[in-house]
DNA sequence: ATATTGGTACGAAAACAATCGTAAATGACA
DNA sequence: TGTCATTTACGATTGTTTTCGTACCAATAT
């Protein structure tokens, strides 16, 4: 039996997640600046946010230079399957189908996504 | 312009609002006997929190009797909305097909299902 | 009448998350 | 070497959400 708890992160983790996710590797500056084009925070915030989160195993880092370099433990993927699922259960009933009739509904997909929407649901069709 | 703000319910919120929109209205012991079927929970924490709800405007109630009984204000249609869009952007940037995709590729929909959704994207196709 | 039962009100504590000030460490470089 | 800028470490504060004890109230049964 591992030992690995997997925490759901808050809101301000997502936040440095979706950044870390998107850049690979980032330091805590390029991490701030990145979300500082979105909202107001204070440097040490984040650099706090991000000790936590590497505490919590949600990150890993490189800190063999005096400027820490940080990275994503959790993948994008299982962070996304985590909250859809909470979600479904939550909000849908336990309905995927639900959750993808909103989705739909609400955004008017253009027609490459419809196209791969399309092929996915063929897919599933011929099981 | 009207005073109303739009709260996004919590955690904890979102469990009795699940309730009521099942029930349609409900005593603070129906939620709560509803709510203990899945997890551990003292009734005077349900009973704060749905008072909590009302004083934010989530959930009307009827107290002409000793027993109040209340009924949600929000709908499930606009939670589900705000919940799914705010998901979307926090975790699959932007791209509600991405949020489909992963509903759909994680949940395997039977038949009647894939048909609803299908016709939902012949739909979309005609426009 | 009074005890019992089942309900509401409410304040306070506990748990959790976010913010920030300040000190100490590190490295660049005049 | 000594100063300056940058960074990490960390404690304290603030804010929010959840939990719960206790008081109080109303209806009912004894």
């Amino acid at each position: 039996m591992t030992d690995i708890k997997h925490f759901k992160p808050t809101e301000g983790e997502l936040e440095i997640l979706q950044v870390l996710w998107d850049k690979g590797k980032a330091t805590v500056r390029e991490v701030h600046e990145t979300i500082l084009q979105s909202k107001e925070a204070g440097y040490t915030t984040t650099l706090k946010l991000m000790q936590i989160m590497f505490e919590k195993g949600l990150v890993k880092r490189d800190d063999s230079a005096k400027t820490h370099v940080y990275q994503a433990i959790v993948t994008r993927e299982k962070t996304q399957t985590q909250f859809v699922g909470k979600m479904i259960s939550s909000l849908f009933g336990g309905s995927s189908t639900q959750l993808v009739m909103q989705a739909l509904g609400n955004h008017v997909p253009n027609k490459e996504e419809l196209d791969e929407i399309q092929q996915l649901l063929d897919n599933l069709k011929k099981q």
